[in-house]
DNA sequence: CTGAAAGCGCTTACAG
DNA sequence: CTGAAAGCGCTTACAG
């Protein structure tokens, strides 16, 4: 069986350096280059990519650290990365860390031993040990979702969509509003949506404006608006993701509300299931597949040595379906 | 910088050799063992996987190869079996098709040809290029969600639990179904659970089903129903997958009809929105997190030579929500 | 333009 | 129980 350069060179009557080199882009005449062609086409020659990777101490994965992989934005985000990395041939190696800071820490450490080329992190949060792991690994980094001025990163524009989407709201003449956040460590979804609104707000009259906290899970968007619904009946639910607005939606069901009569939703993010559910979920879109195929992109400049902006902020686009009600005529 | 293992046999005082005949649980005297295991300590020292790979002509990769990374069925199935993996010190490398047909086929060769340890096949048909491909690449592979008698398996249990739920509707008084489904090409989820049914509407009397057929992505299954709910008007849909079921609720609301009033609905898999969306859904669930686990761990113990049983079922349970009217009283 | 040689970091018979 | 040596498959100065 043909396995290896030298059963190449042996084949094509020329030494295992000519081989190489034609294969990296050296010198060699047409004449032992159409020769060594025709003996791999023939073959179906690969070259051995340990090999190639323990020379190089290099290889050609690119780690992906995501928070978790059964989430609509994340999986889009991996396939527009993955799609950009196939383009130019690299792998995609995901490491999963369920939603532990820790394991985040670890992936970095560990990925980087592994010698991928790059790393693009799906970021929750920027802390100083994060810091310390991405400065440490000599890996260049990508960061996705939040912005980090030491560092390459690729945003979504958070404050400007929350801004648009709250004065959406409020011109639809909602006036008792209830924020439902997540926690601030989140500089994306807890700092700065909860900014644009707040600005919003500000800019308006006559609000009666709570705000409350609650976790990525949608068990406990559940909880936290079935409570805000009893405590302080608001006309409108604002939800810093579309998951805790499904989980608002399904309180306000159950308590035998009718959205948006009773009260309206809104939420971030536009994941599949939001244009499924009824009625419809108003939201701020993300593209999530674009920013991956972006950030995969700048990742791989990185690598070719040209120079990059350090900043790319996505944009969002406000997508109006039925779950707001219009309260003014 | 330390890094070789050259690096730690000059600390210890002893040869390469000895580092690794250590490393990998040769002998050793205890002399040797306490001094070498010291500077490993201190050195933080981690073997050049790429060295390694290149002597054992086969890496710690597993390949799973993923018709979609954007479903929630998909993604519980990655995360059990990268947890089993990781517990046994493989890594999971994500080969991701889009529903594509023929990358399915091109990343066994691929992966084949990256040295993986195993495949682990997310299949959604297996056809004689699928065979051919698996046969000729001497990698061990492992096929979930469908069945083949030549094959290591992990599959759902789709006939009982298509005849369980089936039975359940019946027994609720639905006498006027239509059953919408997907390609027969797709044994698993377009025949059994079809058989499933149809031998449970065999068993009972007076009966108006209907057939029908439509692929996996929710907007046909939305003009799907929506056609059979003008055409046929049945009392119930019986979807073969919870999108399609989402996909008929989003149509029986549009039409401003009521779930389960004027409809029901059921489906398949309990994707984490079915207990979210309003009214919840009915369905059968499969646990995809633990086939996925499953999985992992019988491709593990082929990769160390056990022996292990060609077909596992993993069972269903059926999820009672409100999606289901009771007819009869 | 080409080939012999060294070396990437590890493992594994083999001789001692 | 230990170490020198060869070899996994590739790349890259270097001499020609």
């Amino acid at each position: 069986m043909i396995k290896t350069i030298s059963d190449i060179a042996k084949l094509a009557g020329v030494s295992k350096s000519t081989v190489s080199r034609h294969l990296n882009g050296g010198y060699v005449s047409s004449e032992a280059k159409e020769k060594i062609e025709t003996v791999i086409a023939r073959t179906g020659y690969e070259p051995n990519a340990f090999a190639q990777n323990l020379k190089a101490k290099q290889s050609n994965f690119i780690g992906v650290i995501v928070p978790r992989l059964d989430s609509y934005a994340a999986a889009r985000t991996l396939i527009g990365i993955d799609e950009k990395l196939k383009q130019h041939n690299y792998q995609m190696l995901i490491a999963n860390t369920g939603l532990s800071r820790e394991r985040e820490i670890e992936s970095l450490y560990s990925l980087a031993k592994q010698k991928v080329a790059g790393i693009i992190l799906l970021a929750t949060e920027v802390s100083a040990r994060h810091q310390t792991a991405i400065d440490s690994i000599k890996v260049p980094v990508v960061l996705m979702g939040q912005e980090h001025s030491k560092y390459y990163c690729v945003t979504y524009d958070d404050f400007n969509a929350a801004y648009e989407l709250a004065r959406y709201v409020i011109a639809r003449g909602h006036r008792k509003i209830a924020y439902l956040g997540v926690t601030e460590t989140d500089i994306a979804v807890g700092v700065r949506r909860k900014a644009g609104f707040r600005k919003a707000a500000g800019e308006a009259e006559g609000l009666d404006i709570s705000y409350h906290t609650t976790s990525f899970a949608i068990e406990d968007a559940i909880d936290a608006a079935a409570r805000i619904i009893r405590e302080t009946r608001p006309s409108l639910l604002f939800c810093a993701t579309d998951n805790i607005a499904l989980g608002a939606m399904k309180s306000v069901f159950s308590q035998g509300l009718k959205i948006p009569a009773d009260i309206s939703v809104v939420g971030f993010g536009d994941y599949n299931v939001s244009a499924v559910v009824h009625p419809g979920l108003t939201t701020a879109r993300f593209d999530y597949y674009q920013a991956g195929f972006t950030a995969a992109g700048n990742l791989v400049r990185l690598l070719q040595g040209e120079t990059v902006q350090r900043l790319i902020v996505c944009d969002y686009q406000i997508i109006e379906r039925e779950s707001v009600d219009k309260l003014n005529f």
